[in-house]
DNA sequence: GTCTATATTGTGATAGAC
DNA sequence: GTCTATCACAATATAGAC
């Protein structure tokens, strides 16, 4: 069960697909991914792309292995919203933090829109749901309309700093993490 | 000079050229540039694609003749903002009038990386560099890091929640428009 | 100004050898 | 597990008739 390279075949396998996930991951975040081709994945990696038919069924099984976790995150922020788990601010926080965690791919699925069909498999609601979910937990039981826009620019403002503050770091330093949510705070709740 | 129809032909022309022109901002803002083929655009004309190209020379040739004027625009807005003729409620004004008036081709710009290339050559910056200078001229001539995080949370305010008024109206309402300047202008300033 | 027909290229995906 | 070779198809774009 050892291969030449002295590696266990099935940890040398699971290797190849890591490194076929980061490549597509990176290829996506830079050209989208309808812009990003099959050979853009491969050719970094050295192989062929039949070699990458091996370890994947199909393009969007790369994209679907690669938004799993990050969709089942989100998910379960929707839960967490609806059952008014979370007031505003921890609500605020919690979407930070995904986005946070998930940077390299939101622009990836926010751009393109071939990922809406992928998604709304995969999805229990449409991504415009989920949004209305997140923004009707912020607007409270009495969604006026000024409310409504305040939370759409505190939720925009949240998930747009925390992208920019992470653009020249890996991981979001406290203090700024703390400055976006009380801008966001001030932008939803008024003088 | 006047065909059967009963319409100078110039202007006959003219007519089919805007009408191709509205059916792919239509079909770009739903599908994406990408997304969009020339037959997309074609079909619902009731044109074959060969006709479509008596009119543009190219599928990136529509695309430019829609962006033409809003990035103008656009240039015109930066050259303020640089040049410190507007002050801050000024400029997020100005950026979120600029929203209003183009808020359908903005998710189609945003959303593809295709574009980026054709923006490229059309724009004497880099998109990126066109917001950082928004962003400097919001944080002002000392730009501390938490300035700089409120500056992105208080554009991308402006940005969203104005696309989220005009969701259901095709006109801004003022009332909204002062809302939003409003929440973003806390964002920026602190309490 | 619009058509039919076609050239050309790029892409996702598969078959079968090694 | 990766290769060579190839397929099927869709897309942009062009040629030439009407």
């Amino acid at each position: 069960m050892v291969d030449p390279a002295g590696q266990p075949r099935r940890a040398r396998s699971d290797a190849t697909r890591q490194r076929i996930l980061d490549t597509a991951r990176e290829a996506f975040a830079r050209q989208g991914y309808t812009g990003t081709t099959i050979t853009d994945i491969a050719r970094p990696l050295g192989i062929t792309t039949a070699a990458l038919y091996y370890h994947f069924a199909s393009k969007a099984d790369i994209l679907d292995s690669l938004l799993a976790e990050p969709l089942a995150a989100y998910a379960r922020l929707i839960e967490d919203a609806t059952a008014h788990r979370l007031d505003a601010p921890e609500l605020l926080a919690a979407y930070l933090d995904f986005m946070a965690e998930t940077r390299e791919l939101i622009p990836v699925v926010a751009a393109d829109p071939a990922i809406g069909a992928i998604l709304d498999e995969r999805l229990p609601r449409t991504p415009q749901q989920m949004t209305a979910a997140i923004i009707a937990a912020l607007t409270g039981p009495h969604p006026s309309r000024a409310k409504t826009i305040r939370a759409h620019a505190a939720l925009a403002a949240v998930k747009e700093a925390t992208l920019a503050a992470m653009s020249d770091t890996d991981t979001l330093r406290p203090r700024d993490r703390a400055e976006i949510l009380a801008a966001a705070l001030r932008a939803l709740d008024g003088p």
